[in-house]
DNA sequence: ATCTTTGTGTCAACCGGTTGACACAAAGAA
DNA sequence: TTCTTTGTGTCAACCGGTTGACACAAAGAT
């Protein structure tokens, strides 16, 4: 015997007038009498009536929804970038809906499907995967961060390029004669790429040959392990090694530490992200340091503009390198 | 000149059949000949039609979103959590709306209220704030995780307490002779304070006097050192520190390096949740190991048996405590 | 005395799907 | 022949707000 809620003509009857004058209690619109605003919220306090959304959302055609779709959430920099997306959003009077492809495309392609049946106002995406032709066919706002979506869908993107210069030219500087790379494999299209050829024209500028470790993020941390030592069985002479995320940083510093090259007398590390849960963890890390938060301001800004009607144009965030005592 | 998005009235049109016949296709509920789904399918086809999903809602009178109201997703506990959530509600068919209240009462207020106004088929909470009548005198259903919100409210829990004896004897067990604790400022509402505890219970009963430094979630990471560093000068003696969280841990393992203590010879150190990134970053971190996926597992579970108009009890998980190095 | 302006409130259509009730034809059963 | 079952499809009410069009009264302007 659940009591059915309380709608808006209850409210009305109870208050003795029509649904309309309730409405324009509730939404300030339209002549009001005080009498008959205090007669209409007294009747609503007095049922405990919560206008219904959805209702009110079929009407506007809004929702005052916005879709994330990211790869996942439990990564200090995408953790960050949420949060702070999630921060704009809600100032902005949007709420979030959540969705974590976790890089698999099924699941990316299903919860795109969803959103895009006018349950959101807008998108902003980050994830890695591409193909997905529902985004090129449709006229929901979108904004990508850090990825080319499609061609209609501007991107906000660091200075990937450039961080690879940083990172690359820290080691040299730092005098590495044996410089190692690590990076996704090149068939998962990311920028990360972007970092991973400027440490190659870098490399190959002072005459040293790159070499690239490759990866991904969704390996099981047990495989990225492997793959980090094999870098050092590989390749003891390993001097210098620019990591193309904090994560993988650390665990070639702890990898290091099994080998027993010291950091950073033996070995020289570079990070890159900067993220603040990876700063607290791992200070000494010296790391190039994306904008997280910018890059969420820009994303929204440009998402609200892009609801309102205006075009807007790709954007291009600098990075800077941070200086911990690993290089 | 923004076409009108196709609605379910075209395609009918299109097809040449009633709005009902495609409903039902839509639906696939009700007889139907192979050439009657043939030819709304072609329709549908053809004018690209997506159905709009809020009108389902507001007829259906569910939303199959969930929301999730915690104090940020910026953290590897938190992070882990809600993207195990994320998860498992998608499994079940509910999407996920994200709600930060950065343990700010007036931004999860205003969550919350919106939330109630039937945008959400159910709740899970975790945040920090207390004294929100508004989970009182609602029908919504809600699980809460690690916290208590109101009596009807189930909770998901770790065994805290036990967590706390687990930490602490190990610390004991070390031969530590002047063992301090970190937490939440007493009047914060957290599970944490159990910790504390059985911390305090444990000390008393081996003669020691236990002594607790308070460190909020919320602080800038700055006054988190300060206060860290504090505990260094007041208590040189300080031999054993079991920290209430891995990324106060972390920050201890760094203060007591400008302090010159070597861990574990000088200076045995305990954290407390054991989450994926933290595991990666500082795997050498002796910690209490909360069940984050499970809890995650259980809280869905939980929550799916209430929205099934069941009822469900509390449940609290058991932890375990990891091996680094570090004690 | 007539025309506007301001204040208060009502009616009914609308947003876009969903579904119970029902109509009608063809096939099989009694 | 008549009744039931199966297959196919239509009608219109419904979910719960929002709002343009409109009615009517009182006050102020000309």
């Amino acid at each position: 015997m659940a009591k059915k809620p309380v709608k808006l003509d209850d409210v009305a009857k109870e208050a003795g007038v029509s649904k309309t004058t309730v409405s324009r209690v509730l939404n300030r619109r339209g002549y009001l009498s005080d009498a008959t605003i205090a007669k209409v919220e007294r009747a609503m306090e007095k049922l405990n009536y919560r206008p219904n959304a959805i209702a009110r959302q079929l009407y506007k055609q809004e929702t005052k929804l916005v879709g994330l779709i990211f790869p996942t959430i439990d990564d200090p920099f995408f953790g960050q970038l949420e949060s702070a997306l999630e921060n704009e959003l809600y100032r902005r009077g949007y709420k979030v809906l959540m969705g974590n492809s976790q890089n698999n495309p099924e699941k990316e392609r299903s919860f795109l499907r969803q959103l895009l049946n006018r349950q959101v106002d807008g998108l902003i995406v980050g994830a890695h995967n591409q193909a997905i032709s529902e985004y090129q066919r449709t006229t929901l706002p979108i904004i990508s961060i850090e990825q080319i979506v499609s061609r209609n869908v501007p991107v906000v993107a660091s200075d990937n390029y450039n961080g690879g210069l940083l990172a690359t030219q820290r080691l040299l500087d730092d005098g590495c004669q044996h410089i190692i790379h690590t990076n996704y494999p090149e068939d998962i299209p990311t920028p990360n790429h972007e970092r991973r050829l400027a440490y190659e024209d870098l490399l190959r500028k002072h005459g040293q040959i790159p070499i690239t470790y490759h990866i991904s993020f969704d390996d099981p941390v047990e495989k990225k392990r492997r793959i980090i030592r094999q870098i050092f069985e590989d390749h003891p002479e390993v001097d210098g090694i620019f990591a193309d995320n904090d994560t993988n940083a650390g665990l070639i510093m702890n990898i290091a530490g099994e080998f027993k090259r010291l950091i950073p007398e033996d070995l020289r590390v570079v990070g890159y992200d900067g993220a603040n849960a990876t700063r607290i963890l791992l200070p000494q890390l010296t790391t190039v340091q994306q904008p997280i938060n910018q890059m969420a301001a820009v994303a929204v800004e440009m998402l609200q503009s892009r609801i309102n009607g205006e075009k807007v144009s790709s954007r291009m965030l600098p990075v800077k390198i941070l200086d911990g005592g690993t290089a």
